[in-house]
DNA sequence: TGCACATATGTCGGTATTTACATATAATAA
DNA sequence: TTATTATATGTAAATACCGACATATGTGCA
C-alpha cells in the first residue's frame, strides 16, 4: 500500500469507478499512468481492499467497477491520521534557470514563455471546474473546494513569478 | 543522461564540487539520495562528461572533486535549448485533504499545522540564503535570484493558502 | 469502407528512486 | 572512553514509475 493505493481509496470514498475513469481523476492530485493504475487495483483486490463488478454498456466498451471494501475503508481512515510527508516538486525549469548562463538567453526566454501559458491554461481549468462544482447539488466536500482553492492560490503565484521573471530577463 | 544528470552538470557548470555536496546542494532542485548521485557520476565519467581528482583533506574525510569536460558542457548547453517538460507536484497531503471526509477533523487540522509551520521554516530558510547572497561579491547569478525569487513567491502562497484552510475548517 | 479517436484493460521491459546495508575519517559531546 | 554527528563514498535489493506494445469496442468522419 503506496500513496497511489491511498489516492485510489480515497477516490473511491466518493463512488464506486473504473480504473480507466480513476486515472484520469487522479491526475491532478497524483499523476499516475494506466499501466501502474490496473496492476495495483488487481492486487489491492486481492489483498481485500477492494471489489470490482463488470458494468456491460453499449455506447462504449464494457468496464470494471471498483468499490471500497470494509478493509479498504478502515485503512483509508488509519492512513488519513499519519502526518503527510512532505511535498516533492519536480520541475526542469528551476535547473535550467540554475543554469542558465551556460546557455543561449533566447532558449530560457521562450520556455518561461511556454510556462506563462501553462499556468494561464491551468488557471482557466481551474476556474472552469470552481464554476462547474459552484453549480453542484449537492454541493462538493470541504476537502475538495480547499483542494480547488489551492489550486488557484498557487497557479496564480507560479503565473505572476513566471512574468516577473521574463521582465526581468527582458530588462538586461 | 537523465533530469538528474544534467542537474549535476548545472551544479558542476559554476564549480568543481563533490559527490556528498552536489547531493547536498541539488535537495532543493531536484531530490536524490546519495545512493543515486555517486553511481550516476561515476557513469558520467565513463561516458566523458565529468572527471574527478582526488582531493586529501585533514579535517574530515578525503573526497572526489568532480569537474565539467567539454563534452559535459556542451551536453549541457544543447539541453538548455531543449523545452522543459511540465513540473510534477507529488503531497500526499492533497489526497488527505481530498478523502477528508473519511477521517478524523483534528488529524487533518494538526497535518494543516505541521504544514504551515514548514512553509514558515522554508520562507526563514529562503530569507536567510538571499541575504547571504546579496551580500556576496560577486553578486550571484540572474538564474539564481530568479529561483530563490520563486521560492520566496510559492512558499509565501502556499502558507496563506495553508492558513486559510485552517481558519476554513475551524469555522465548522 | 477505412481511418482516427476516445474508451477500456492489460502486460513487459526498462529506468528512476528509495531503503537498507556497509565502511571509514574526524570533530564534538557525554 | 564511548557515543554521536557530520563528512565521505559506495553497493544491493526493492519499489515506483514510465514508455511501448497489445487488444478490443464504439463513435464519427471522410
Amino acid at each position: 500500500m503506496n500513496t497511489l493505493a491511498y489516492g485510489l481509496l480515497s477516490m473511491l470514498s466518493y463512488s464506486p469507478d473504473s480504473g480507466y475513469d480513476l486515472m484520469l481523476k487522479l491526475q491532478s492530485l497524483w499523476p499516475a499512468k494506466h499501466s501502474q493504475i490496473y496492476p495495483l487495483l488487481s492486487q489491492m483486490e486481492n489483498d481485500g481492499y477492494v471489489r470490482h463488478v463488470l458494468v456491460p454498456q453499449t455506447d462504449k466498451p464494457d468496464k470494471k467497477v471498483y468499490s471500497l471494501t470494509d478493509t479498504g475503508r478502515d485503512a483509508l481512515r488509519a492512513w488519513l491520521a499519519v502526518p503527510a510527508s512532505e511535498p516533492v516538486i519536480r520541475d526542469e525549469l528551476t535547473l535550467k534557470l540554475f543554469a542558465m548562463d551556460q546557455g543561449n538567453p533566447e532558449d530560457i526566454k521562450r520556455q518561461l514563455e511556454l510556462r506563462v501559458q501553462y499556468y494561464r491554461d491551468r488557471i482557466h481549468w481551474l476556474n472552469c471546474k470552481i464554476e462547474a462544482y459552484s453549480m453542484k447539488e449537492p454541493p462538493p466536500s470541504r476537502g475538495m473546494m480547499l483542494l480547488m482553492q489551492r489550486g488557484r492560490f498557487s497557479s496564480e503565484s507560479d503565473l505572476a513569478w513566471a512574468e516577473w521573471a521574463l521582465e526581468q530577463l527582458r530588462d538586461e
